[in-house]
DNA sequence: CTACAACCTCAACATAAGTTTAGGTCAAGA
DNA sequence: TCTTGACCTAAACTTATGTTGAGGTTGTAG
């Protein structure tokens, strides 16, 4: 099975050609050309486009992601452990995620209790506690940011 | 204390002046105008752009809280009983991320273990297995969308 | 009365992650 | 050979969430 064509691998992979050629421009994705000018992508492309998907799911933006790949040694040369760097990176990741939210669902559940009709009593809508000493306003969670 | 300044309620709430500007064209947030068209908001903005703001830290997007503000009774007259509605209802959004997370999360254990070099082997690259039904490619999940 | 800060509107710009459109080329079958 | 579908590029458009800037007004302190 050799390389496939853009159209197939769009199929594959469930994401459209347009999507791939946006990829391909931002760098996450490689391509040769036949004759004619047409992209060829190797099987290694169809992991890729997984990946980013995978990691899109998880909230990691493109550049992220192509900083990831830009990471690994040389294009189709990375290693199983290379992979499974990265894996775990986007597990610390989800793991910091999920400790958000989870943390975010308790006050929301004090919300629940007081009706959220008091600026004084809710415990998530009221910055002045513990919660808030890293900015102005309830600031609680900043994701992403550097 | 009446009736608050918009540069007083940016400072108050942790937003920029130019955000407020935003949302109240966006029909978030209301205000009356002064004698010299300066914008004077009630003590209700205050609550509301913080509850703008745990929303967007739960990831809904302005359209939807808008929604839902929309759906509340006459401005200001909300009751403790609507507010407690939205909470439960961004409470259970809360639990179906944080299953969504967790469920990749597992998903990502395997991967780790697998050093995701193969794709028949891989857990989470591979589409083909029972989670991949509802479309093609790797579509694990599909946040918001309706 | 004069400064100066805070306010106003409107329009343009920014970023992410693509999609759409327009105009042209390539490859394969009838 | 002709047609059709897959492919190519480049540029414009889209949605969300604001920020920035230009140019003008208000309100308050000295």
């Amino acid at each position: 099975m050799p390389d496939i064509a853009i159209g197939e691998l769009a199929a594959r992979s469930g994401v459209s050609v347009s999507a791939i050629h946006f990829y391909e421009r931002k760098g996450l994705v490689e391509s040769r050309r036949t004759a004619g000018n047409q992209r060829r992508f190797a099987r290694e492309a169809l992991r890729r486009i997984a990946i980013i998907r995978m990691a899109q799911q998880l909230g990691i933006p493109l550049a992220d992601i192509a900083r990831m790949f830009a990471a690994l040694p040389e294009p189709g040369r990375a290693t199983r452990r290379d992979w499974q760097a990265m894996s775990r990176r986007w597990a610390a990741d989800l793991d910091r995620r999920i400790a958000l939210l989870q943390s975010l669902r308790g006050h929301l559940d004090d919300c629940i209790g007081c009706g959220c009709l008091s600026l004084a009593r809710c415990n998530l809508l009221n910055p002045k506690d513990a919660l808030s000493a890293s900015g102005t306003g309830p600031v609680r969670l900043r994701q992403r940011n550097g």
